[in-house]
DNA sequence: AAAAGAAAGTTAAAAAATTAACAATCTATA
DNA sequence: TATAGATTGTTAATTTTTTAACTTTCTTTT
């Protein structure tokens, strides 16, 4: 798999939501779709389409279009979907609860295995079946559950001293739910998922459209 | 509040990071601030700052900087959170409850005020003290209400006939949950949330770069 | 067997977003 | 009061991303 040129950060969330549509079709009895089919399920153009996949390869036939089974499986591989990832939760608090239970990473061959907090009371407690450890034995618990994802959900205030215990622990990708910044290192992939900020996104618009 | 030319979306998920730190700023009685300590704080470069403000109007001073509380007023007006805003939920299950619970959306000025589903179990009881109603009152408890946005959680194959009730109510922003590409009217804003896919980022780098 | 239609892959053009450079202006200091 | 330093707002350049147009190839039909 080849990611020697960079790829728009949007082209990975379109092949995604391709993926979704493709497996769908594909259970429908769908066997082959167009860029045109695959556009109009995802709210693309087809252009767009046939643009994002060409990053990676030709998976098509001209004349005919798309293999859904085989266009599906190569974009699960292109995502890193060819196999199952075991993910940390850091964070028990409401927020922490909800992911632990969400049906949608399992889906996707994510795997909540381990789940850490500092309070004492939640400590020892388990969450959708999965035990909370205390913060401390992040690293531990990490090398024996193959851990290779991280999640903060955790305060603002806590979220950069948890990305440098993940980072400590060898966690080389990082989901952070606080909205805040926090800093990495370079070998690290980051990336931030602020709910309350998706909400502005719409107040912007609206504010003053009434 | 202009809003003539196009913005970048990107933009605007900045400014609500910036404004979370002119507040901490703020706090900690910091009362100036430059373009290069909020781009230092929000990982970004001076001058993305001063050009994503510079699309709203002239805030600082020259050569001294920006008042932390004042920047931090005009922000959250720009972004519409002069005022508070009514949210219905529509999905009671794990990741409905958990976005109920979420004290990050009332901070900014979100309130969940009703929740809605299909789920006989569900209705009629309360989810973080907000009661659960039948789909079918939407409109009705909508106006009641006020509401003026929507959250979507549930499945994807639930998620267009929920959007469909929610702009038949009247409801003009929605964020959707569901990992499904959903299609609304042109006087509605749509958001797509797809945690599933903010993993698939990360793997997608991660995959063979081992 | 040729022609028409469909659809991918590719190249070029256009648009959008980011980055960098610079001119204007404020504050502090000599 | 002039000068140096700081920092904004703005303009220009660069980079990135999207859109459109075109070429190739496959299938079906005449």
């Amino acid at each position: 798999m080849f990611k020697k040129f960079k790829i728009p950060d949007a082209t990975i969330g379109r092949l995604s939501l391709y993926s979704r549509y493709l497996k769908e079709a594909e259970e429908k009895g769908i066997s082959t779709v167009s860029s045109q089919q695959i556009a109009k399920a995802t709210g693309v153009t087809p252009a767009q389409v046939r643009k994002d996949l060409a990053y990676f390869g030709e998976f098509g036939t001209r004349g005919v279009g798309y293999n859904s089974k085989e266009l599906y499986n190569y974009i699960m591989k292109i995502l890193g979907l060819g196999r199952r990832w075991q993910v940390a939760l850091v964070g028990a608090g409401n927020l922490g609860k909800a992911l632990s239970q969400y049906k949608g990473f399992s889906e996707r061959g994510f795997d909540i295995t381990c789940i850490f907090d500092t309070d004492p009371n939640k400590i020892g407690k388990k969450l959708a079946g999965i035990e909370i450890y205390p913060l401390d034995l992040l690293g531990e618990k990490a090398r024996i559950h193959n851990i290779e994802l991280g999640i903060i959900a955790v305060p603002a205030s806590a979220a950069q001293e948890v990305a440098d215990k993940l980072m400590e622990a060898g966690i080389r990708g990082i989901i952070n739910f606080a909205p805040v910044n926090i800093n990495t290192g370079e070998n690290v992939m980051l990336r931030r998922v602020d709910l309350a900020a998706q909400l502005e996104y719409l107040t912007y618009y609206l504010e003053d459209t009434r």
